[in-house]
DNA sequence: TAAAGGATTTTCT
DNA sequence: GAAAATCCTTTAC
């Protein structure tokens, strides 16, 4: 389906650099519905992002901003719109839409997708008996796309890791609470999850 | 259904 | 040398 004047449907399009240069919850809350895609050799995975957590930077004790810059840290620190993807507990990798101006060092965690294109290869790179568990984690997620530190700051408004402009989720249909699993935990509202229907 | 513990390695102190 | 923005399995109730 295309519009007239040839460009993709809207609900397509990349989102542009400058959606991620607002306030760190604000990107956090708008990116419920967008869609996280990965295009690789062995096909496209993409998925409907259904929660969120903000880190908001060096102030922030959970952010890994407080490090300052480092070379884990160094995209984090880039321009927005920019991947930062990092390496944990030694097997999991997690992926971040970096937010705000350059040397702010601010991101989002995409923490779950709802699997949209590409199933069988989701299937293919984790195995697992059912469907909703190919992408209900941060790090579960980037297992079914395929996303690893070779993407670590990619671009995600052009190029193979993208997030695409989704249906918008109304107010009543998001939760909000704090940040989850983390050991400097805060009482901040910054995680934002798309409740099931 | 919930809680606890192990896997495994990068990163920074 | 310690901790880590997790996941999976096992164990307990």
């Amino acid at each position: 389906m295309r519009s007239r004047d040839g460009s993709p449907p809207a609900r397509q399009r990349a989102l542009p650099a400058a959606f991620y240069d607002r306030a760190t919850e604000l990107v956090a809350r708008e990116l419920l519905g967008a869609e996280l895609e990965h295009r690789t050799a062995r096909g496209t995975a993409r998925g409907r992002i259904v929660e969120t957590e903000a880190y908001l930077g060096p102030h922030d004790p959970a952010c890994h901003a407080v490090a300052g810059l480092t070379r884990r840290t160094k995209h984090l620190h880039g321009p927005p719109g920019r991947a930062y993807v990092y390496f944990v507990y030694g097997m999991h990798w997690c992926v971040n839409a970096v937010t705000l101006e350059e040397g702010h060092g601010s991101a989002v965690l995409i923490r779950a997708l709802e699997p949209l294109v590409g199933l069988d290869l989701m299937r293919s790179r984790r195995k697992v008996e059912r469907d909703r568990d190919l992408t209900n984690g941060p790090a579960k997620l980037c297992a079914a796309l395929g996303i690893t530190g070779a993407q670590d700051g990619a671009r995600l408004d052009r190029g193979a890791l993208r997030i695409l402009a989704g249906a918008p989720v109304p107010d009543e249909r998001v939760l909000v609470t704090p940040r989850i699993g983390i050991r400097h935990a805060v009482d901040w509202p910054l995680r934002f999850v798309v409740k099931e229907a």
